[in-house]
This record gives structure tokens, sequence and C-alpha cells, in this order.
DNA sequence: CAATTAGGACTGACTAGTTAGTCCTAACAA
DNA sequence: TTGTTAGGACTAACTAGTCAGTCCTAATTG
């Protein structure tokens, strides 16, 4: 199905990402989809609306393509699941050479001033995502891989808030230094080292 | 000295922070100050110059308010110095109630990708502030007050990537949990417990 | 079978307002 | 006299969103 629905949608996903929400224009969605403006707003009530349900779409994704076989894979141990999921992020963000950015991270600073719903929607899929990386480290304390003398939530607060300054440093540097370091070091100090 | 010009600059600044660069107008910094926009016109070339100057009027205070009294404070012990900084940075953004976000991550995911002006002004800024925190490890590296087993680059780059996503954070779940959580952890996981 | 109705997909022209920036004249202050 | 400020008219491009009306297909009637 190739309707100007999807293509809408698609074509928004990619410029909401690569210039944000409120720099990118109706007209420009338009003009690289070959979609009129009537019928745009045929299909969605505004561009918030739009906005959403991009939003929404994404979330979709993200859960199914970067969870599944990584931090909730259970066939790895919790210290490769970890491993694994950035190793999976950072390949990621090399195939976009480090520019954009994190399309959740980009979107939180951009609206959760001015805009409730975006803002609500975003906290809540961060604390899904960082309930699953808790999971994950909770899973690695039982086993002992992980060290037991900082609370599981706390570690993984600081996991997740770390990638997304991470993300954010690498595509102001473009570069995946911040990542790639930053994950390594990371590994390292929650590793238990008294077994 | 209360001149058009400094008016200009310390509005901009603000709305700058509130709003971003882009979605800040320039109207909306004329009406704040009563400035006509020929006079505007006058002391800057344009908005992006603007903005340049507000962000190297940003990165002088930054240097000179959150610095000197913590990072670099030597009266302290490295880890006294790394803690009162933490402290100093979560009351500064409780006092805006974890609203507006950092201004140089906020400029630096908005402009990277479009403006390599600001993109390399912020990081080059970013990479002193990293230097600044590398050399508080260093020291608490030889005092055996840190771990020595990362290497200092490493967990200064760990540390400044953290700050700022939990910043992100903060002004996304509109709290200070992941600040006040996650500099506690980090502080827990990078000190020295083989003493 | 023929006429009508319903509804989804779509269009081009349009509105009303905002954007950064220019240009010019005139006044004021040191 | 030089640097600063005021005021206002202006531009060209862009902004999100609206409007009346068309086109086509499928179901429902008489």
């Amino acid at each position: 199905m190739n309707s100007s629905k999807t293509k809408i949608v698609e074509s928004a996903q990619k410029l909401f990402h690569r210039n944000g929400f409120q720099n990118t224009s109706v007209d420009s969605i338009l003009q690289s989809t070959g979609v009129t403006k009537s019928n745009l707003y045929y299909h969605f009530k505004s561009k918030e609306m739009l906005g959403l349900l991009v939003l929404e779409k994404r979330i979709t994704e993200y859960e199914r393509d970067f969870f599944a076989d990584t931090l909730e894979n259970k066939k790895l141990t919790p210290e490769q699941r970890l491993a694994r999921y950035y190793k999976k992020v950072i390949a990621h963000y090399q195939s976009l050479d480090f520019r954009y950015g994190c399309p959740f991270g980009n979107l939180a600073l951009e609206l959760s001033d001015i805009n409730e719903k975006f803002r609500l929607r975003l906290s809540e899929f961060f604390d899904h995502w960082r309930r699953v990386i808790e999971q994950c480290i909770k899973d690695g304390i039982k086993q002992e891989q992980f060290r037991n003398d900082i609370s599981p939530k706390n570690i993984s607060q600081l996991i997740l808030s770390h990638l997304e300054g991470a993300i954010m440093m690498s595509k102001n540097h473009r570069s995946e230094q911040s990542l790639s370091a930053g994950s390594r070091a990371m590994l390292k100090l929650i590793k238990n080292n008294t077994k």
C-alpha cells in the first residue's frame, strides 16, 4: 500500500528527525511526497496530530527493533545483553554519520516545555525504556555479574540518561567517541569485581 | 550601563534558552526590550551573530560561575569537588523548575546539523568542560579516591554525557530524580573501594 | 435494470499571519 | 562630529490551516 497517508507519515518521520518538529514545515512534507496540502489535512487534523502519530510509530518500531534481541534476549547473559545493546545503538547512529541525534531525545528537548501531549508521551516511553534496562540490571545482579551496592533503578536511570547525553555529544562532535568510550566505561564500572 | 545593546543581549539570552534559537523571533526580542528593529540591526549584523555572541557570553559566565568553587576548588578533595559540582548544578536547575534544559545541550541538539559555527564553538566548549572534569578525576585517582582502572578521559566523557542526558530527562519528567539519583550512583561507581 | 445516495480520496485556490532583514529620514547625546 | 536611537514603511518568502467542490466506487433504492 503506497497511499498518500503512508507516504506522508514516512516522509514526516524522516523530516521530523532531521530538522525537528517545529522546524519542519508542512510544505516541506508536501514537497517531498508530492501530496497536496488539502490531502494532508484530509488525513490529519493538524501538524500536531501528525507529529503525535509519527511519535507513536517510532516508539513501536524502537521497542520492536532494539529491545528484543538485546536487553530482553534471555539467551544471553545480562552483561552480554547490555553490551550488545550498546553495540547495536552505536552501529545505528554510525549508519547515520552521527547526525540527527535520538528522535526521542530531540523531541523531548524541543517540546517538553511547550507541548504537554508530546511531553507526557515521551515521559511514559522513557520510563518504559528505563524499566527494560532495569530488568536487565536486576538479572545481572542476581547472577552476580553486576555489583549490588547500587539500586537497579538508579543504575538504569544512569544508563539511560548517559545514553541520551552521549548520543547528543556524538551529534555535536560528529564522532562515536563519546558513545563508545562512555559505554565501555559504564560496563566496566557496573561490573561486579568482588567475586 | 543599561544601553540598548546590553538589553538586547540579556533578553535574547533568556529567550534563546527558553524557546530555542530558531523558535525565538527577532520581533519577540524587540517586544521584550522596547528596542526598535533598526537599533538591533545597528548593533548586530544578523540574528545568527547575536546568537553567537550570546553563546560566547553564556560560556564565559558558566566557566566563571560553575567551575571555580567546585571542580577547580583545590581546597576540597576531588571527591568533594565533584559532589559540590553536582549539588550546584541540581540547585541551579531546581531554581528553574527543571524547565528549559541546558543552554549548551539545547543549542547543540538544535543547531549542530545545520549551523557549523554554532556546532564548532559548542564542540570546543564541551571539550574544555570535559577537560575540567578530567583534571578533577586525575587528581582523585592520584589521591586514591577514585578507582584507577578506567582512563580519566573516558570517565570525564561519561560524566559529561550523563550530565547532559540527565538534564534533558529532568526537563522531560520535570523532576530532579534523574539528576540526583544519577549523580549519586555515579559518585558511588567511580569511588575507589580497594583501599 | 436504472436512478439515487453515501462516503472516502483528493484538488487548487485561498486566508491571515509571521519571518528575517532592508532602507530611509530624523532626532539626540558626547 | 560621531555614535546611538527612534520610527516606520517595506519586501519576499514562508507559516499552518481552510474552503468549496470534484472524482470515483459501492451500496441502496424504485
